[in-house]
RNA sequence: GCCGGUGUGGCGGAAUUGGUAGACGCAGCGGAUUCAAAAUCCGCCGCCUUCACGGGUGUGUCGGUUCGAGUCCGACCACCGGCACCA
């Protein structure tokens, strides 16, 4: 064979025999277990980042891996296609998003064609073709029909210059990011699913998905499920006010009551008094993405209304906050200053009494002076209600407010209905239309598909759909929705339209039943909580109409950490910064190895080293995956992503950890080629080895154990890696050349190409053949453990005196407590320490260690 | 602000169930090979101390549990992800 390592050829060579035997297509067969491994699909933003490759290379190594072990494997491949970056882009250069979309859906392909990626193309669609969204368009109408569909007031970011809605992200520093005018609040009405009707099962399902805790955990927070008390505050010459709380226990603390400014009864009270009338405009300043409601400056205004405590009957006065929003909950909120910080802020502020209503255990009265006191205690200044403890005062006071029709016991959510309208172009258009009578109708099965129009100008003025009257005039009187779906309803769905993508008459058919769930779904933790749970939440709706028949979507959940690389920057003279990248700078080190100053390449002068960040277009971080892959080749690559890191923390990019990488390809190709030039191994007679030969047979299987259990049960492909790096390099040590040795390394050497193929399979492709298999090495078999092989005569066991290190022993593997008790004893040094003490107790773990504790 | 996470040599990381801290790799240093360089191969490599054997110390900080803590508990610090219209 070729002792040189020739990457471009190798891979070449394998991905011509996948493509032309059609070695990744996937068909339905009820008689095997199924494999279904899926990563998240990209957005086509032009070409691939490492993050794309990180996630596709984990999802590539499991599915080949699962091929090994006999799986019937399924891996597609698509394009989360909708979506804002085509509409800017199309701002910018003047292009149809269509265009821009299509044409970075092909560079990227080719791009994944690169690496090597073991996907079934056959099933490949883009959420952007009218093919797929049709369908969502469908099952739209048919959620409309089940009553799961709804259109009330929401609040967006609004422009004033623009006049256009802002998505949070186009909000900075409470500005919009084109015009800079400060934005505003304001309300529109919106088409919302009722996700909150299925809060519960969302809620219980999380315990039957082997998913990482931390996931579940933020999923259940999301959902928030609390049990509280509704209650209705009596309002002089108004409705009564309705509030929420989870601290009935503190009700007789209630010193104030807020209203949203958007409430009725702050409208009201704002009719006579232009003061307040101002305020509640000014409440509508700033955006509406919750980390900026929570921060922002808690403001109030007296409404001058008052509202009538319900079991004392006293009055206290009804105040507008900005913090209070009314699309959550009742849009009013009852205050307790004593035991809520925000209201115990809020009442410092503008001098509201502060009273405490919860002692300690011990009774002891809380000092308010400085904070409020939230925790659970017992009630006093609560007059028939004083000595009882949360529990007994929470059903107590629930019971009184109930027997006096002012309030009852109910289970709220955090999680809100799902907004699924968004007032833009580039996505799926809503099948709605309205009639001259103000009807709202969603369309009949033959008038779907709505297609997107796909010649449009775009500009930063609102969705061009509204302006385009041969899309939304319909005649008659009746006009078209122009609003299009979020972009997260095309994601919602795809995993299962992967299984049936060619069928042109359904939505799903039964192959999906086949397929799903999805056995093992890859992708950013960033998506932890909306994106999974719009998943779940769609899967459920799919199955209640009959469409799938499974629960949950995605059985094993792996969420895979960013690419980070080092940022390098100069400050310029506007006081901004300019970043330079990684590919063009050079680190300078002292002796050590520590990084002294940073040299730009093409001016010789320094640059300041920035930390390490996200890789990104603006810190200009980014590392081109394509150069690396033309360096290298796509298995260096691969390796170097798998080996970097463990895949749930973040992977730093390193050029020099990248070339060590493709060293280690190097030195495997030529470990297989000088393997092959010493000479015809002769069979295995494992009956007859010598030490030598049982000890590197040892690391053989100990090796197969090790990587089988790291990628398929921990999904720790660093580690499996690591213990292959160990395997060759105890071959490379191995220098017996008789025929039993060659037996002994060729054992050892296909152990290595085995279990490296699911990470790099172009080399291992490629190397199997040299080895004289006939069979591709995707259809060969996992390598079995021989436990037999894994014996060992002795172990070494260490010794330590007070828990610290001081011998090592070796031991016969069957000795008794005794025994190793014994022999831990009689070393030197541990004598030494042991002298002068009296031996107080004696710990040993057979087979790991002794400890001896003396004083 | 709220929810979730992370923190170990010069660097990425390993230590899977409370039992040898630093596997594997990178960088660095020393050597071999070479006319020379690249490539390759061999050796060293947490910190302090010692000629050496060895000793001390060390997993963000402070404290606790234990024969024994990177791992468990409490408090704190720093950084990262998400917060419903980025995907």
């Amino acid at each position: 064979m070729d002792a040189q390592y020739k990457p471009h050829d190798i891979e070449n060579n394998a991905q011509t025999f996948w493509t032309a035997n059609q070695c990744f297509k996937a068909i339905e067969d009820a008689n095997r277990e199924k494999f279904y491994c899926l990563s998240m699909f990209p957005y086509p933003s032009g070409k691939l980042h490492m993050g794309h490759v990180r996630n596709y290379t984990i999802g590539d190594v499991v599915t080949r891996f699962q091929r090994m072990q006999g799986r019937n494997v399924l891996q597609p491949m698509g394009w989360d296609a909708f979506g804002m970056p085509a509409e800017n882009a199309a701002i910018k250069n003047q292009v149809p998003p269509a265009r821009w979309t299509y044409e970075n859906i092909d560079y990227m392909r080719a791009q994944l064609k690169a690496l090597g990626f073991a996907y079934d193309w056959d099933r490949e669609f883009a959420t952007c073709d009218t093919e797929y969204y049709r369908w969502e368009q469908w099952f739209f109408a048919r959620l409309v029909e089940k009553g799961l569909v709804y259109k009330k007031m929401a609040t967006v970011n609004w422009d004033p210059v623009d006049q256009t809605v802002l998505a949070n992200e186009q909000v900075i520093d409470g500005c919009g990011w084109r015009s800079g005018a400060p934005v505003e609040r304001k309300e529109i009405p919106l088409w919302f699913l009722k996700i909150t009707d299925y809060a519960d099962e969302l809620l219980a399902d999380l315990e039957n998905v082997e998913w990482p805790e931390q996931v579940k955990t933020m999923q259940r927070n999301w959902i928030g499920k609390s049990r509280g008390v509704e209650l209705a505050f009596d309002v002089e010459g108004d409705e009564p006010l309705k509030v929420y709380t989870t601290r009935p226990d503190t009700l007789m603390g209630v010193t104030y009551v807020a209203v949203a400014a958007g409430h009725p009864l702050a409208r009201k009270a704002a009719e006579n008094a232009p003061e307040l009338a101002g305020f509640i405009e000014d409440c509508a300043q700033g955006g509406t993405s919750e980390a900026e409601l929570a921060t922002m400056e808690k403001r109030g205004m007296a409404t001058g209304f008052e509202a009538v405590h319900p079991l004392t009957g006293r009055r206290i006065p009804v105040y507008v906050a900005n913090f209070v929003l009314m699309e959550y909950g009742t849009g009013a909120v009852m205050a307790v200053p004593g035991h809520d910080q925000r209201d115990w802020e809020f009442a410092t502020k503008y001098g509201l009494p502060i009273e405490p209503v919860i002692a300690d255990a011990d009774g002891n009265t809380p000092d308010l002076s400085e904070a409020a006191w939230v925790e659970h205690g017992k009630l006093i200044n609560s007059g028939e209600f004083d000595g009882l403890d949360f529990q007994a005062a929470f059903d107590a006071i629930a019971a009184r407010l109930e027997q006096q029709g002012h309030g009852e016991i109910k289970t709220n959510y955090r999680l809100r209905d799902w907004g699924v309208a968004r007032q833009r172009y580039w996505g799926a258009p809503i099948p709605v239309k309205y009639g001259p009578e103000g009807q709202t109708v969603p369309l009949t099965d033959e008038e779907l598909p709505v297609a997107l129009p796909l010649e449009v100008t775009v500009d930063a003025s609102g969705s061009p759909l509204k302006k385009m009257p041969a899309f939304s005039d319909l005649g008659d009187g009746w006009t078209r929705e122009t609003d299009t779906f979020d972009t997260f309803m095309e994601s919602s769905w795809y995993y299962a339209r992967f299984c049936c993508a060619d069928n042109h008459e359904a939505m799903l058919d039964e192959r999906a039943n086949y397929w799903l769930p999805v056995d093992l779904y890859i992708g950013g933790i960033e998506h932890a909580i909306l994106h999974l749970l719009y998943a779940r939440f769609f899967h459920k709706l799919m199955r209640d109409f009959g469409l799938v028949d499974s629960d949950e979507p995605f059985k094993r959940l792996l969420t895979q950490g960013m690419v980070i690389a080092e940022t390098f920057y100069r400050h310029e003279a506007n006081g901004g910064k300019e970043w330079f990248n990684p590919a063009d700078v050079e680190v300078e080190r002292d002796e050590k190895g520590r990084p002294l100053r940073a040299i730009l390449v093409s001016d010789g002068q320094p640059v300041e080293m920035g930390g390490i960040e996200k890789m990104s277009k603006s810190k200009n971080n980014g590392v081109d995956p394509q150069s690396m892959i033309d360096r290298f080749g796509a298995d260096t690559v691969r390796l170097f992503m798998m080996f970097a890191a463990p895949p749930e923390q973040s992977l730093e990019w390193s050029d020099s950890g990248v070339e060590g990488a493709n060293r280690f390809l190097k030195r495997l190709w030529r470990l297989v080629a000088e393997h092959l030039e010493a000479g015809s191994p002769a069979s295995l007679d494992v009956a007859n080895l010598d030490d030598a030969q049982r000890e590197l047979r040892r690391k053989t299987h100990e090796t197969i154990a090790k990587a089988g259990d790291d990628i398929g049960r921990r999904t720790t492909f660093n580690t499996a890696i690591a213990a292959v790096m160990e395997l060759t390099n105890a071959i490379g040590r191995f220098t017996d050349t008789t025929p039993q040795g060659l037996a002994v390394v060729r054992e050892a050497v296909e152990a290595c190409v085995l279990l490296l193929a699911p990470i790099t399979p172009h080399a291992c492709h490629a190397l199997w053949q040299e080895l004289g298999h006939d069979e591709p090495v995707i259809d060969a078999e996992w390598p079995q453990v021989d436990e037999s092989a894994l014996k060992r005569d002795s172990v070494e066991v260490v010794v330590q005196v007070n828990g610290k290190l001081r011998a090592r022993i070796e031991v016969p593997a069957d000795a008794d407590k005794a025994a190793i008790e014994t022999q831990a004893m009689a070393e030197d040094n541990v004598q030494r320490h042991v002298d002068g003490k009296t031996v107080r107790k004696v710990i040993v773990v057979p087979g790991k260690l002794v400890n001896i504790v003396a004083n």
